[in-house]
DNA sequence: GATCCTCGAGTTCC
DNA sequence: CTCGAGGATC
């Protein structure tokens, strides 16, 4: 019997392995759907009625398994690097990065075009698959760069990913990097069952593609059926390398795994053009998202000679695609009053799905923006996330105004209100500035409670639980009017309001109590001054010591201090000359005792007089860890870059701020690079 | 007076 | 993140 179970065990494998791959790679499916079923459950119940026979590459090993507590963390033994981004958009994109190549490489204008491979961007989650003689033995996220987390087995479950490679002589060790990615239709179909059941839809493919993988539990994973595509290598051993990456790629496609037929090769800055444009026609009929392409130099004796700049390399780049614009509906414009009092409209939008979330509301900034677009209540909208993160109204449709062909329109240009929308007071637009402001002060209850909501802020007195909606109930039910009265909250105060019962009042009141000792640099931007932010307050507290010190300045004294002027000083001096303010900072006096500092220069320390910029998520530090770290050793953690920054230190999913790094040629720092500047400390 | 460098303020979504 | 504006600098 056993014997032939065994004879019986290979054919039936190399069947399925061959479906898969013809169904999965090759998108060319040979087997009908009941057949390749019962050829599984055929080999599923073999390997059960004998366990020794199970191979670590059969097909079976693709479902289920025991949940982990934790992903194990892989150091990888090829840096997974991240690729920099193009910064010009269409043909100039292309051509700025071919002439930027052509420089490094000192070609002369007579010599002939460079040759590139061209593929798509795809938007998953970049995987590193290890092929140790031939076998899978183990698959990693990309993490941090250095170390990723071990995903063998959920990869298991993508079947494009061959578990063997389809040769007799594999190289000793081949790692294939490459992209795990939900297609669009496997994206809807988990969509359709999970509203079905009444269970959470997943937002887009690119979330799909990363939960799924960070599942613990391989049977979850397999639900979520991803794709896979090889771009890439990591180590090798045993395997003469080819001359171009194509030619790896052709490799890696004869192993057997799965590379996309959209990959192109190219010869200089104009066909790297046309292949972008090709693929942004082709990008909605693709089966997945990408959100741009890649190029990359073809010969690897060139790859080699151009090298790395900032840990990314010189040779590839990825053009992305412009952010992605939608229609939508302005459903209506509501009005916020802020904590200064600045009226802001707001568009309500008919919920649209652009790049990869649902728009529902989009800033219009102030009554000249508004004109400027002239966006009125009813107007069909372009809408954007610019930066690929905050919506935005790119402008107005004219042509699907409704009924714009009346002589008195439906929905006329809009017009900020003149009186506040929370409280009913005049609205002063004051000359020169673009705010439209409510002129009741903390009389305003939408400005009284923000003004307690900033108060509460993590980077101000940073009383946890004291977020928005508890302040609107404080607020409304009188309880609370200005931060001293937090102070003076018992816990039967609390006892009627929603959401809060004895345990979560009780926290709350440990919350407030807790922050009665806070810095005075704390405390004074905790206050809301106008034009007095955290970075000004921290100079305050720094230049004066104490609260005292401060209230007692005149214009004279206050402009003595770092980046303080006139416009500054005046805002000082109305908030201290306020009667209601210098009751409320009594009332603070006798509630709370924030700790004094002492009039002291900037520290010393390594970093003394240094400037740094912070930008993207560091692997393991916070940014506020890093930006209190920087201080502690006398830097500054400025909010933007310039000519006077003298380090970046960047993260993941850098921003434009290091692109400008780049463009100034400022020293780029990685976290550990950071944390060893910063161990320099003697 | 012009220009550059920062900071402040407001905003969105998960 | 972006915009606007305050402050410093040339």
């Amino acid at each position: 019997m056993k014997r032939e179970a065994e004879a019986r065990l290979h054919p039936l494998r190399r069947l399925i392995d061959d479906a898969n791959h013809r169904y999965y790679v090759l998108d060319a499916p040979t087997l009908p759907d009941a057949e390749y079923d019962r050829l599984f459950r055929e080999l599923q119940a073999l390997e059960a009625e004998y366990p020794e026979l199970a191979a670590p590459d059969s097909p079976t090993r693709r479902v289920g398994g025991q949940a982990l507590d934790a992903f194990a963390p892989v150091r990888h033994a090829v840096p997974m690097l991240s690729i920099r981004t193009e910064t010009h958009f269409e043909d100039a994109g292309a051509l700025n990065f071919d002439l930027r190549m052509r420089k490094e490489l000192a070609q002369g204008a007579d010599d002939p075009p460079i040759e590139y491979a061209c593929e798509l961007k795809f938007d998953g989650l970049a995987i590193n698959l290890r092929y140790e003689h031939g076998v899978l033995v183990q698959a990693a996220t990309r993490g941090d760069g250095e170390t990723g987390e071990d995903v063998t087995r959920n990869v298991c479950t993508i079947r494009a990913v061959p578990l063997r490679l389809a040769t007799d002589a594999p190289p000793a060790i081949l790692e294939v990097r490459g992209e795990a990615y939900m297609t669009r239709a496997a994206f809807e179909r988990y969509n359709a069952r999970q509203r079905e059941q009444g269970g959470t839809p997943l937002v887009n493919p690119r979330n799909g593609a990363a939960g799924s993988i960070r599942q613990l539990d391989p049977a979850l994973c397999a639900r979520r059926p991803l794709s896979f595509y090889a771009y890439g290598l990591g180590e090798t051993q045993g395997w003469a390398l080819p001359a171009t990456h194509s030619a790896i790629l052709d490799q890696l496609a004869a192993w057997g795994l799965p590379v996309n037929a959209e990959r192109a090769v190219v010869q200089g800055g104009a066909a790297l053009a046309d292949y972008h444009h090709r693929i942004a026609e082709k990008r909605d009929g693709l089966a997945f998202d990408i959100d741009g392409v890649v190029y990359k130099v073809n010969r690897l004796d060139l790859q080699r000679q151009l090298g790395f700049v900032a840990r990314e390399p010189r040779w590839a780049v990825a053009h992305k695609y412009p952010a992605q614009e939608e229609l939508t509906v302005v459903e209506a414009i509501a009005v916020q009053v802020g904590r200064t009092g600045a009226l802001t409209p707001v568009a309500r939008l008919k919920p649209v799905f652009v790049g990869g979330v649902t728009v529902t509301n989009a800033t219009l900034h102030n009554q000249d923006e508004i004109e400027r677009k002239d966006v009125r209540v009813g107007d069909t909208v372009i809408v954007r996330r610019a930066g690929d993160v905050i919506p935005e109204v790119v402008s107005v449709v004219p042509e699907r105004r409704p009924m714009k062909d009346l002589v008195e329109p439906l929905h006329p240009p809009y017009v900020l209100p003149t009186a506040c929308p929370e409280c009913g007071a005049p609205v002063l637009r004051l000359e020169g500035e673009a705010a439209a402001r409510c002129t009741n002060g903390l009389a305003c209850p939408a400005q009284r409670k923000q003004a307690l909501i900033h108060f509460a802020s993590r980077r101000a007195m940073d009383i946890e639980g004291l977020g928005d909606k508890l302040v609107e109930q404080l607020v409304d039910k009188g309880l609370v009017a200005t931060p001293a009265d937090l102070y003076a909250l018992t816990q039967a105060a609390l006892a009627g309001l929603e959401r809060m019962a004895e345990k979560s009042a009780a926290n709350l009141i440990a919350a407030i109590a807790a922050s009665r000792a806070r810095p005075l640099a704390r405390y004074l931007f905790a206050l809301g001054i106008r034009n007095v932010g955290e970075q000004t307050a921290k100079d305050l507290a720094r230049h004066f010591g104490s609260l005292d010190a401060l209230m007692a300045a005149d214009e004279a004294a206050l402009i003595q201090v770092e980046d303080v002027g006139p416009v500054v000083a005046a805002s000082l001096l109305a908030f201290f000359a306020e009667p209601h303010n210098r009751a409320v900072i009594e009332a603070l006096r006798a509630a709370c005792a924030w700790e004094d500092g002492v009039a002291a220069p900037r520290r010393a320390g390594v970093l003394a007089g240094r400037t740094l910029a912070l930008t993207g998520a560091l692997p393991t530090l916070s940014r506020d860890q890093a930006k209190a770290l920087i201080e502690a050793a006398g830097g500054k953690a400025a909010s933007s870059v310039s000519k006077k920054t003298d380090y970046v230190v960047a993260g993941a999913d850098a921003g434009t701020k290091l692109e400008k790094a780049r463009a100034l040629g400022i020293t780029i720092l990685d976290e550990a690079e950071l944390l060893q500047l910063l161990k320099g400390e003697s």
